[in-house]
DNA sequence: CCAGAAATTTAAAACGTTTGCAATTTTGCG
DNA sequence: CGCAAAATTGCAAACGTTTTAAATTTCTGG
């Protein structure tokens, strides 16, 4: 057992090549003898030679690798959206014989740090920037250093231009309302969160945009925010919006987290979701599809979109294109029945 | 923009020092003067040198990562398993400074070529292998070149010792059953998986197991067997154990996707979960606590578990432990409301 | 058969670091 | 002050690959 590794070195010596050749032949040239080329190829895939990565690194400026600094979670986070992301990632950099590279912040240190340890290291030829938040550091230190990235989310707005893959969360929200509206809903809700993020304006703005274009002054539209990660305020706030005296007929949850967290607090207090109360999600997580009496949401299909901005990093690092790269993805409404008509009787 | 990074030779210039000396002062070598490391750490600093990976994978044979192959998935899989894990092995490495690798297998190739790549590339210092099967070419191929490597999961049996860390679904599924013995129940159905990975065996043996150590002849099991992503056949055969005069009043799943299928199809029927039927998951993922009435489950912990599996695995690496590491970690009970007393009058 | 061209192969440098060993400087002490 | 010992620093090789420029071999046509 402990077999070695075998070298270039190695296996040109048992060739009786220089490792020169050996190199060339197995990189396709041309200028290699096609018949060196083929003995060499038998003769490394017999041995089970395996270029060493640090070395080829070294020399040619590229690792083959993009890095992902992990998200800095709480403790009991449990989704599924790293999982699908990491896949997607993971298959959209394979076919162009990359790998993944995940970075993780110690405690106390930000993400930013690590992600300048993972660029100026050399581990990775380009990285992927998710959760961007209104106010981003790590887009500014990439654009600064010049660094290939593709970011999963927009700013809201920027003085420069990057390269990011964003899902159309203005034109769901929308789209969402015009459901409702269609279903006789006149008086909305939103649920949406305090944290820093583009998204949370970029939903929101495209529920009023909706709401504008339909100009009907009858309807009404409140809002509640919560805090992303703590549950007790989360429900504190959906209660604030239920149990008020005139309560909004239907519910647009920022993601399905909270939609479902509208759905358990709906029924404590007795009402009937669709019959009282519709409600809508974002994201179409697992659970969604558990809780009664199905929650009607979008999907964002995230593994797709890793692929794709897969892809996109890909081509940025190889073809350095002058205009930045982007791409709006359309969510898919997932019609369950948390939605319906609105209710007769309504105040 | 584009700022270039800064190599060694370029911060000794500055200081006016030899590569060598800038080398150990940031070491920390203590034959360098104390004062010659304050003034190469403070400008290290000050120049955001950060050392190249590359060079210094090459020439000390030492990563710093660890490599983890992507488990091939299916096209539509949702869950929460690989977020928390790597988010685990995540916070478990970089404590010791490591990284994370993700090798995603191409269409086509298994994920033994992949692991054979990342290994014999000098990618990683060590890998973490998932998902064991009943006979698992990985861990020979792995036990035969001697590579480092903690196993999540079991061989059922194995000629050589090796590392690994594992959730004790025996004990859970005793546990499980005792719980339900003492609730009156006396006739057990256990929804399984055709798919040859060790945790069936190990899980059902506990049952068994548990079964005969209360020596009660009027216990009774049936067993049926799915395949494992084939969502049709799953409620099948879920059907065929729920559909028959004499069902069981109480069933066991390998995992919550089959507990949740079974509590489904368990409605669909008319049948009152847990009033006329008892289930009982194992995973604990986040639409077991949706699904009503509340899955009854297992935790285990997978988060932890990789951090943990983070710290085997730098162990072995460090340190090459003559005696082979294992953990065997016990999964704690989720009480929900999915589990009851017998009915009374059953076939 | 030979010059020159074309085809094929190779020597050597380079990538940025670590490290064994040697060189230099400083210190201690008579 | 001088000399050995201790402390500090530096030279050069090495890690395994790619690549530039040059060397060698083979082919072509007169």
């Amino acid at each position: 057992m402990t077999t070695r590794v075998i070298t270039l070195k190695e296996l040109a010596a048992g060739l009786d090549l220089s490792i020169t050749t050996v190199s060339r032949a197995l990189a396709g040239h041309e200028q290699i003898a096609l018949k060196t080329r083929e003995r060499v190829a038998q003769a490394a895939r017999q041995a089970g030679y395996v270029p060493n990565t640090a070395a080829r690194t070294l020399v040619s400026g590229r690792s083959g690798f993009v890095g992902l600094v992990l998200p800095i979670r709480g403790p009991n986070l449990v989704d599924s959206f790293l999982g699908e992301f990491v896949t997607g990632l993971g298959e959209g950099l394979v076919s162009h014989g990359a790998d993944l590279i995940l970075a993780t912040a110690a405690f106390g240190h930000s993400e930013l740090s690590v992600l300048r340890h993972v660029v100026e290291s050399g581990r990775a030829d380009g990285v992927v920037v998710t959760r961007i938040a209104e106010v981003d550091e790590r887009l500014a230190y990439l654009r600064e250093r010049g660094f290939p990235f593709v970011a999963h989310g927009r700013l809201l707005d920027s003085e420069f231009g990057y390269n990011w893959l964003d899902t159309d969360g203005a034109h769901a929200f929308g789209e969402a309302f015009d459901m409702l509206y269609d279903l006789g809903h006149r008086h909305f809700g939103l649920v949406t969160i305090s944290e820093l993020m583009t998204f949370r304006h970029l939903r929101q703005d495209g529920l009023a945009a909706a709401i504008a274009r339909r100009g009907d002054p009858s309807v009404r539209l409140d809002v509640v925010t919560a805090p992303r990660f703590d549950h007790e305020a989360r429900i504190q706030a959906v209660n604030r919006m239920l149990q008020r005296p005139d309560r909004p007929t239907a519910i647009v949850a920022l993601f399905d987290e909270l939609a479902l967290t509208v759905m358990e607090e709906a029924a404590r207090a007795g009402l009937g979701v669709p019959r009282d109360l519709s409600v809508i999600g974002f994201d179409n997580i697992a659970a969604s599809g558990y809780a009664p009496p199905g929650l009607t949401t979008f999907d964002a299909s995230i593994r797709q979109c890793a692929r794709e901005i897969a892809d996109m990093l890909l081509t940025v690092i190889a073809e350095k294109p002058a205009e930045p790269l982007t791409r709006l993805i359309r969510p898919t409404l997932v019609a369950r029945a948390s939605h319906g008509p609105a209710p007769r009787t309504t105040s």
